[in-house]
RNA sequence: GGGGCUAUCGUCUAGGGGUCAGGACACCGCCCUUUCACGGCGGUAACACGGGUUCAAAUCCCGUUAGCCCUACCA
């Protein structure tokens, strides 16, 4: 009888929430969910001096925006509050807990504290570099000599230090890298406590030490995380061990990279999730574009072939998650991809789902409009790129154009089509069959094709040549204002 | 320097001894069309390099190169 499957994202709020975090978010998440497991947000905060409130309320809101959402965790918008078993979610607020265990491993001569200065660690690296060997903390290199037996002298501040095995390998079993070994001594004793305030005092945990002890009683059964940990494993897994805990299964996940294939930074644009949330993307493109980073779906045995199988719901995302599915190397980031899914996603919404997204994007009037002017907007938009593009070809319906094209003025605004455009303004039916039939019947009697009136209306109504379907766009504007706009044309 | 991970079209990838090396995005062309789009059809384009093993290697092994990660009292 296995448990139950528990994952966890574990950020550290040191600032934007950036999207290789929410991918790996993301996977976690897909997992829990495939297997009716529970999902965990813990915040990472144990570095003091770039960790910030604000920051952990923009990994919440990012998490809420993208529809990762958390069974355990803190709770948005209050610091003190947490839901779960297993709290608080914040590891600054967990230290009593760490500090417990790491008193037992000091007790039990596991650990041991250490009172070298950074400057002396230094120093001897350096020697021992010069001297073409590797510096490793008490690897043979001063045993016997210095702090190794100093765990009795509580006189000074310490920090604490993990003894490592010193022989044989450590295998890391991962579930997407498989199997990897690090040789013993290519690893250190490496510190489990910073130096203390005063003497005796056991300082703030580090990362290293605070993720075994936390996923352990938080019960986390599937550590789902950035490929740039794997090298931390090694570490952890002796500490794993010394504290008699059962081992988590392993899977890290891949970087990734920009469109250069560097590390995704700045200068690639767009990084935050924020961003994305601004540039008008749908939160289920998001997922979507990154869930299929190092990941291919496998239907039936077989990977995704066509278009229309690319575009994944929610569920069949759920449903065919697989770490086994996921690709070894670090991906670039496509937003050409993320585009074009966010247009897919878009076109296949229901202009119900989509108006809450689209919303922000437009002029507050936008609120006050019925249902059916609401529907029949999306709908005639619903062809776009992002939300800002639909937003963008809605702008007609609010305000008169500020300024109009010449060139397209001048071909299309022609003496010819005035008598025609003056009758426009005597349509009263307007619904698409009654524009329809109206607007032929103008076309037929002044002998013009449909394209010459349509451009005309666009003209003179929207500023420019471009906009939804004529009759929606008549439509849009409303009867009322399209004799307005169209007055100053005759 | 040491240790670890990775390597198929421009990008995401399928394929894991015998394939015309398949798909998607992007790009290009054609068609459709009341504009812009959407849509439809078609096209260009890849196994990092060098050695093995084998009748046969993108696929297995070794090496090289390149990129990334760890080597912090960061996470």
């Amino acid at each position: 009888m296995s448990r139950q499957v528990v994952t966890r994202f574990a950020p550290s709020p040191t600032g934007m929430l950036h999207i290789g975090g929410v991918r790996t978010a993301l996977f976690c998440w897909l997992y829990a969910r495939r297997h009716g497991g529970r999902f965990i947000l813990r915040i990472e905060d144990t570095d003091l001096s770039r960790s910030t409130d604000d920051n952990i309320r923009i990994i919440e809101e990012g998490m809420a925006w993208c529809g990762l959402d958390w069974d355990e965790g803190p709770v948005v918008g209050d610091p003190g509050a947490w839901k779960g078993p297993h709290g608080p979610y914040r590891q600054m607020q967990r230290m009593d807990l760490y500090r417990a265990k790491i008193q037992e491993l000091l007790d039990r001569g596991l650990a041991y504290r250490c009172r070298c200065s950074k400057e002396v660690l230094e120093a001897r690296r350096k020697a021992v570099e010069a001297a073409g060997k590797v510096f490793q903390y008490n690897r043979g290199m001063d045993a016997g000599k210095g702090c190794a037996d100093a765990h009795h002298n509580a006189s000074l501040p310490c920090a604490i230090r993990f003894r490592m095995p010193t022989a044989g390998d450590i295998v890391v079993d991962d579930l997407i890298k498989g199997e990897t070994r690090f040789p013993a001594e290519s690893l250190d004793d490496w510190i489990i406590a910073r130096t203390g305030e005063a003497p005796g005092e056991i300082g703030v945990p580090t990362y290293n030490f605070c993720v075994v002890v936390d996923d352990t009683h938080m019960e986390v059964t599937h550590v789902i995380r950035g490929d740039d940990h794997l090298n931390n494993t090694p570490k952890q897994i002796p500490l794993f061990r010394a504290l008699g805990y059962e081992l988590p299964a392993f899977a890290h996940v891949p970087m990734i990279l920009g469109k250069d294939g560097a590390k995704l930074s700045k200068r690639h644009g767009a990084t935050s999730i924020t961003e994305y949330q601004a540039m008008g993307l749908l939160p289920s493109a998001v997922r979507l574009a990154l869930a299929r980073l190092s990941w291919t779906p496998k239907i039936a045995g077989r990977a995704v072939e066509t278009a229309e199988e690319e575009i994944l719901t929610d569920e069949q995302m759920i449903q065919l998650f697989d770490l086994g599915d996921c690709q070894k190397s670090a991906a670039r980031f496509d937003m050409d991809k993320l585009e074009w899914m966010n247009q897919k996603l878009i076109q296949r919404a229901s202009w119900e789902e989509l108006e809450p997204h689209l919303r922000p994007f437009m002029p507050v009037a936008w609120v006050g409009r019925s249902d059916d002017f609401k529907r029949r907007a999306i709908q005639a938009t619903q062809k776009g790129k992002s939300l800002v593009e639909m937003a963008e070809a809605l702008r007609f319906a609010f305000e008169r154009p500020a300024a109009f094209n010449e060139k397209a003025a001048e071909k299309f605004l022609t003496p010819a089509v005035k008598p025609a455009l003056a009758e426009v303004r005597g349509l009263a039916d307007y619904t698409h069959a009654g524009l329809e039939a109206g607007f032929n019947a103008i076309l037929a009697k002044h002998g013009l094709k449909t394209k010459d009136l349509a451009q005309a209306l666009r003209v003179a109504l929207c500023g420019k040549p471009v906009s939804p379907g004529i009759f929606d766009t008549l439509m849009l504007v409303g009867r009322d204002e399209v004799a307005a706009r169209l007055e100053p044309w005759l």
